[in-house]
DNA sequence: CCCGGTTGTCGAAGCGCTTCGACACTTGTT
DNA sequence: AACAAGTGTCGAAGCGCTTCGACAACCGGG
């Protein structure tokens, strides 16, 4: 009796209705909150509507309130793009939409500027949520351009009129330097993202760059920047080449995951401990550095955060509010095996 | 002129139809083609489209149709499932959808049963994916009652009435023993997935161990299934243990993706060559068995096919059509540098 | 030259929901 | 006692599209 009907659902707002001996509007008041209704009314609906199963239309909404409850999230599949990472961010946009009852419509980079045009026209989206943002983003004029609200994971180099969010990767970068020098390291180095990845201007590889040299030369450290292929034998040909050139080094700051435990490696055979002989930071995924070896101290990207936040952003916007323009979220380094203080 | 105009896209079927001088019905006929309409006025209303950037309203489509032409994809987010494979999964199943002009919803795992509910029931969606299914999946009796079509990746114990497609992992796991048993080997073992998967009863896992039983049995071999958490520490300590308690030992299949690294760097700890002393063969993604070193010969699990097949069952099913009831993949080994005869 | 059969187009009736104005009551105010 | 100000509910008008039946216009075959 409780148990709502088995087999198809074609029950609609008008059995509802009929069934709690109510107009459908009233039940539609009662599903929104838009109007108030009588304490007593809305328990003999909701108790209908649980007897009944019955389920809104979503397209029938969506077309009677202009709001179809669904949000798009494009996201990247690139070289030089961690996989877990961006794995974490859609799980993260996708539960948080949930809070606020709304879905996630997924999109592909490849889908460009027209696969956004499209669900944004035809009014399949409400709002979108942009990944892995350029410097100089095609999309950043679409997006302006368009009438639907959206967020952007990661900051463009002309952000007027976008509301961006990330971790402040500048911040990391310098970080990780403060960890080292409060050490007692005086050379140091950064282990970077691909060379392809700078070229293509992604602000955050950049901006570790920039933060990195930027303490750096505040701290009056030595130290320079380094891409690396995401490969092992590229890492391992770095390490030995720096190295070589570089007695002195002994602190080294790496933004690449797929190298990160490479990296540790090619100290050893290069006959540097960790941490004794170098100290490595990196910045990477938490569960990545706990489980390397030995445990890397680094600056986590907070995918979790990041993904959530973006969406509460996207749900001020929607429901009109003013929302700030840029978030920057601080760094966190988690001190770990791999740094300590420098040998002597 | 031809450049679809800016601003708001308040564009409307009927503003089509005025602009191209012909009615509403006719602009739905040459947007679905299933009518006939002369190849002269389908011209015309083809240019009204992209003159005024007519873009068709998905909820009013949806409403009207009863089709929303949105796919729901469930994808996990557990311990013991490869990230990375997941994340290719649902790309190539966006890329698939997208070719037959769908979209996809993304769902968590943890949206169960209610979720798949949800969507289909609201019609939100028109069809469902659901990926790492269990043996005895809850989800299996609600897929069945639904009256929306759906497809499984993976293979639960009673697949009656449902549609399954996934690589073959009774064959991979049987295909691997061949190769081994091939190059002489005559004492194999398997590192499997870890046991709360087993314990789980995730179909995959237990087949490739079946398969792997199988082909041992079937050539006269010796071999034992050994479940591995995924940690570098317990890798290590079942390696030592495996050496240590089967001296014979030559040929090891890893079922486990995120220790193949580790297992390899734990036989070369315990004085094992790869290949030399011991062969290994992985069931893992084909980059990752590239960039290992040696390369590790493996059969990789062909994400992107399954996904893209997932789509054409899908699609055959809403139109209407019948699809074979399971698709099994066959495994591909890919011989690389990480097994060799056995040594005599 | 009329008739059955195409072929191409139109008009109108929904699809299932939200929302706006109306309205009947109930309260509290003078 | 009369009225202004809420409360709670209803009816009806769309939202923008698809689809069905109707129907001209045209075709060749008797």
């Amino acid at each position: 009796m409780s148990r709502p009907t088995t087999g198809r659902s074609v029950v609609k707002i008008t059995d509802v209705a009929r069934h709690a001996g109510v107009s459908p509007s009233t039940v539609s008041y009662v599903l929104s909150g838009k109007r108030t209704i009588s304490e007593e009314t809305r328990r003999r609906v909701r108790d209908s509507i649980r007897e009944l199963g019955y389920r809104p239309h979503a397209g029938a909404r969506a077309l009677a309130s202009s709001r179809s409850n669904v949000l798009a999230l494009m996201i990247p599949l690139r070289s030089g793009i961690a996989v877990p990472v961006v794995m974490q961010f859609a799980m993260s946009v996708v539960t948080a939409a949930r809070r606020h009852d709304h879905d996630v419509l997924l999109l592909t980079q490849e889908e460009g500027e027209d696969g956004l045009r499209r669900v944004a026209d035809s009014a399949l989206v409400d709002a979108l949520i942009v990944m892995d943002v350029q410097m100089k983003d095609p999309r950043l004029p679409l997006l302006r351009s368009l009438d639907r609200p959206s967020v952007l994971i990661g900051f463009p180099a002309d952000a007027d009129d976008l509301t961006c969010i990330d971790l402040d990767f500048h911040a990391a970068g310098a970080v990780c330097v403060e960890h080292l020098a409060g050490l007692g390291h005086r050379e140091v180095a950064l282990i970077g993202s691909p060379p392809e990845v700078y070229a293509r201007q992604t602000g955050f590889a950049q901006r570790v760059a920039d933060g990195f040299g930027a303490a750096v030369r505040e701290h009056g450290l030595t130290g320079g920047v380094h891409p690396c292929e995401a490969a092992p034998e590229a890492a391992r040909a770095l390490v030995a080449r720096l190295l070589a050139e570089r007695p002195g080094l002994t602190g080294i700051l790496v933004h690449n995951e797929p190298v990160v435990d490479t990296v540790v490696r090619a100290l050893r055979a290069n006959g540097r401990a960790v941490p004794q002989d170098v100290s490595v930071v990196a910045i990477c995924p938490d569960d990545l550095a706990e489980h390397a070896e030995p445990a890397l101290s680094c600056v986590a990207i907070p995918a979790q955060e990041v993904g959530g936040r973006a969406v509460e952003l996207l749900m001020g916007k929607l429901d009109g509010g003013t929302v700030p323009a840029a978030t920057l979220l601080p760094p966190t380094l988690t001190p770990r095996a791999s740094t300590a203080p420098a040998p002597r």
